[in-house]
DNA sequence: ATTATCTATAGATCTATAGATAATGC
DNA sequence: ATTATCTATAGATCTATAGATAATGC
């Protein structure tokens, strides 16, 4: 096993880096209970066993943790992705979402992120606006390869790229508050089905009809 | 001119009344800086003058005033829709998203609001999850009242509905965080392309054709 | 030696209460 | 009398620094 590159000119060994995983985990916790600015570094230790100047060893400021919380954010992206950098297709978009709905407590650790984000000086505020241009760029990579330069629908893929952005995090909102009124992943399809009417006359699931053989994959 | 109504039993003249409104201002301007655990009574008191307890003569807690911003979006959405009562057109919903797109600050209050209100006892946790109740049982009414039980793109206005409202919510953090790259009112219009595509065969602006005749205006 | 963790503490904030004083309105 | 505003201050936090001590790893 290679070693993982060691940020923050700190070194930790193996056991070091399962404490720093540990604590980013605790860390996300505490922002899906009090956003980043309401965390503190005090709660975080406490749900690892440490005192907060124990945390600060591993972290030498708050915004070293946010900023590692954010990493691991972007580790799970490269994981969601197919390894070969082909783009998802729109089944596995829609597995994305699925997934997300499993998970409320992430879901709520990025929407809180997300949220203070557009506040002055954040420091998210960088990560989230360059992060929108990557997903919205893979987006457009997903739907060119389904459908082509014109959906169904008439728009462009870059025209229903950031459609299909919001509608994910929009519906994320609307499901937190309120779980009972919103099912995510059947609205989401509801979305696929706009861009796309003709291949659903009816509300089947959606597994990419009409799509080239997965896996190996892709026209 | 009647009185409105004084919450919270402190009295207040007219006199009172403007610089109730003028504090609630400034706490929007505070909240869309730092957003709510952020913002500090004395920042809000500066900014009308004032010191941090001079403000609480005015509001007796900090959760006082948050409840007096939302509550003035409450009377602004009641204004945005027509007196009657009757839902507001497609056409109007346009309107509202190209009116957001000249107040960032206002948006980005809110916004930040939104994402707060996801972490644990926030105290707009009750209001978003109402809020959103009435926001997509009225974008219900708005599009049965356009195109019936059945958009033409196949799905029932309830499915739409919340598509509709996260559309919304989702362009305005894109937006916010990047203006060059989105032009919310366009994308918005796009998006209604895709509940009715015939009716847009190219990126005509969105001028509800084929509507029934309005109140006062437009065919 | 390096890593992991602790105690002590400085220095900033923050909300809210208590109580004084000045100005306004019947 | 009521309204508007201030000074003083209690009581909680919070982040980060300093420096000690124990445990690990060469």
């Amino acid at each position: 096993m290679t070693n993982p590159p060691r940020p923050h000119g700190v070194r930790h060994g193996a056991r070091g880096q399962a404490r720093r995983e540990e604590i980013v985990r605790a860390a996300m916790e505490v922002i899906a209970e009090r956003g980043y600015r309401g965390a503190s570094l005090a709660a975080v230790a406490e749900k690892v066993g440490l005192t907060q100047q124990g945390l600060l060893h591993y972290f030498p400021s708050k915004e070293d943790l946010l900023i590692a919380v954010l990493t691991m954010r972007d580790e799970w992206d490269r994981g969601d992705r197919v390894a070969g950098g082909d783009p998802m297709t729109v089944a596995q978009t829609v597995g994305v979402v699925e997934a997300n709905a499993h998970r409320p407590a992430i879901i709520r650790t990025f929407s809180a992120l997300l949220g203070e984000s557009v506040t002055e000086d954040h420091p998210a505020e960088t990560y989230f606006r360059e992060r929108y241009r990557r997903v919205r760029r893979e987006m457009v990579a997903t739907l060119r390869e389904r459908w082509g330069d014109r959906l169904p629908s008439g728009l462009t893929p870059e025209e229903a790229a950031p459609l299909a952005v919001a509608i994910m995090d929009g519906l994320q909102y609307q499901w937190l508050h309120d779980p009972e009124s919103i099912d995510m992943p059947a609205s989401f399809r509801d979305f696929l089905r706009l861009l796309d009417p003709a291949s659903f006359n009816d509300a089947a699931p959606y597994n990419d009809p009409g799509a080239p053989d997965e896996p190996g994959s892709a026209a």
